[in-house]
DNA sequence: CTGAAAGCGCTTACAG
DNA sequence: CTGAAAGCGCTTACAG
């Protein structure tokens, strides 16, 4: 038993040749003779060899392969944004790593030891909410290990960042929201720890701020990227003496436990309240009324997360500047917010093609 | 720039003793003075030093990575099992390498040879709907790397396999089908290509013909694990003349693809057609009416595959006898198939707890 | 208790 | 055109 991979050793032994021979024969070296070049390759191939890129790597002192940490993989916005990376990554010969930091600290520290003691030869990363310092992302690339942010990015470290205009799609959601007649409209926001979360807030304020609508503290509610966070938030605000008719939150899941929740206490949906999530993810159009959301191009967003990654890792010298990429976003309206006696904006009857995933 | 870590050889040389004392030291072994250990330990700390675990692989020909491939990492069914797969080889040890085969032949084949390649320890796999063959996986056992299936196993490869009774729960929930008054029962199967498939179909048959109800061809089709053939062969089983009253679907997937065409084509569940999907995947519970599902403990066939492939890891020796574990279904009953003037079997009427998702 | 040497599988100047 | 040697970072018999 035992893995016994044949070797350049083996090879050159039964070939009667040296290992520096094989070797070079083997990467098609000009400085070897035609003759010498067949037999080795014909015996590699029948031999099944394959070179070992272990000791590539401790040669080379470069993996080949790319860490990525997401707070979770189960949710499709990351999930997707996974693929788009693994789509370049493997294009290009390079293996992608995948962590998951459950939103901890903690966690989140313990990823980037492992993947500076596997010696990755870079990271890409959204960041936990519950992670106090970005400390551990700037040792790291102190270290020599490149990183780009992709939609959570660190103020604290200069890097190459991967983002969607959130304030402004923020803001032109909650602006849907109004031109369906919303007139009290509240906001469950994510972790304001997060720049992505206060900037979606800001983007509703402003929107309200401009139509002059009102403003209450007890309309802007914190949540968990989740549902649970949905769904509590969406008892609170619906208890209220003054209740919103329409409610704006800061991402799908959190929108998935208040559509939950609305129904569960009887409101209609878009009459009653009319709601809006951020993402899009694919399960919300399957929701009943499906739930109108702004689409990011997650897909995308990894794919030039690994782009600009691969960047930094092939030029070795630092880039002077960093850049920032900032990705469109559209509005999907569907039944969760499209009134029908209201001014109809960017309406989209036909199904969603999205209820068709491949 | 450059990762520069440093190495046994940097301290060696500040100490001004031999590399082989700073390695032993830092093992903790027994025959350094305790002097010389603590002036190693000390510095080591103060430089940050990690040992490069490529040397380490290099050496030991042991990579501490498992690989594990799934048809793809955005199914919850999959990625759930994969954070059970990831729970047990942390606290061992061991790194998980994440592979999607998308289905596809090709691409599962280049998978483990990228497994080969990469020497990882092991592999954990879900065969791919469309491999038709399995001699990859052979060859990789040959080579000395265990295997462990979960979930969609392969016959022609004798190793570990964690299942679930995928007969006796099929036979079940389309008992629950009949019990709800369902007489004319359609099943839309996965792929014939994988056992579930096919022991998911056969517990069906045999549910009807127990229970001497009509059994026609045009009521059982195969579908892709995919919301998109739960919609096509939705379309299909209602447009004929003898339509079905109840559908048993070989996966949620396809279940939602089904739901969806059910409510385009304005019938009720379960009044005109009850339905029943499988794995009870989170987002089940949150249509309308939610879906009734035969539950797969997904995280736990994850666990379990990755305690079986360590097992089979560690003790070099091939063991005389490969085990077979089967995991227990539990039958979630909800709106899609109860009938509220049917005899109540296993009702579970309050709010499931799969909403609140952490 | 400590060091010099060999070796894991490979590549690449350096000699011929 | 081909080979012997050194070296990537580490461990571990083998000597002292």
């Amino acid at each position: 038993m035992g893995k016994t991979s044949i070797t350049i050793k083996e090879i050159a032994r039964q070939l009667g040749i040296s290992k520096s021979t094989v070797s070079r024969a083997l990467r098609d070296s000009s400085e070897i003779s035609g003759a010498t070049k067949e037999r080795v390759i014909e015996l590699a191939r029948k031999l099944n060899y394959s070179p070992n890129p272990i000791a590539l790597s401790l040669l080379k002192n470069q993996t080949h392969t790319i860490g990525i940490i997401v707070p979770d993989i189960d949710n499709p916005f990351f999930s997707t944004a996974i693929s788009g990376v693994e789509d370049v990554a493997y294009s290009r010969g390079y293996h992608v790593m995948i962590y998951q930091s459950h939103e901890s600290y903690e966690r989140e520290m313990a990823d980037v030891r492992h993947i500076a003691d596997r010696r990755a030869d870079g990271l890409i990363v959204s960041v936990a909410s519950r992670s106090l310092h970005h400390q551990h992302f700037a040792d790291l690339q102190e270290g020599g290990i490149p990183i780009v942010f992709f939609d959570r990015a660190s103020n604290e470290v200069q890097t190459h960042k991967v983002l969607v205009d959130d304030y402004t799609s923020s803001f032109a959601g909650t602006e849907h929201l109004i031109e369906q007649g919303c007139r009290k409209i509240a906001h469950v926001s994510g972790p304001m720890s997060l720049a992505i979360s206060r900037n979606r807030c800001n983007g509703y304020r402003d929107a309200l701020r401009k139509h002059k609508l009102p403003q209450r503290d007890e309309w802007v509610l914190e949540a968990e990227y989740n549902q649970a966070g949905g769904t509590e938030r969406a008892y609170q605000l619906m208890a209220l003496r003054e209740r919103p008719d329409g409610i704006f939150a800061a991402s799908d899941r959190i929108a998935i436990g208040v559509h939950w929740a609305l129904r569960q206490l009887g409101y209609r949906m878009p009459d009653d309240v009319a709601l809006l999530g951020f993402s899009d993810l694919g399960v919300s159009s399957l929701l009943d009324p499906p739930l109108s959301s702004i689409a990011q191009p997650s897909f995308e967003m990894g794919r030039q997360s690994a782009e600009l990654l691969l960047e930094l890792i092939e030029n070795k010298s630092t880039p002077v500047t960093y850049e920032t990429r900032v990705l469109k976003t559209h509005l999907q309206v569907r039944g969760s917010s499209l009134k029908i006696n209201a001014p109809v904006v960017q309406a989209s009857a036909e199904i969603p093609e999205e209820s068709y995933p491949s």
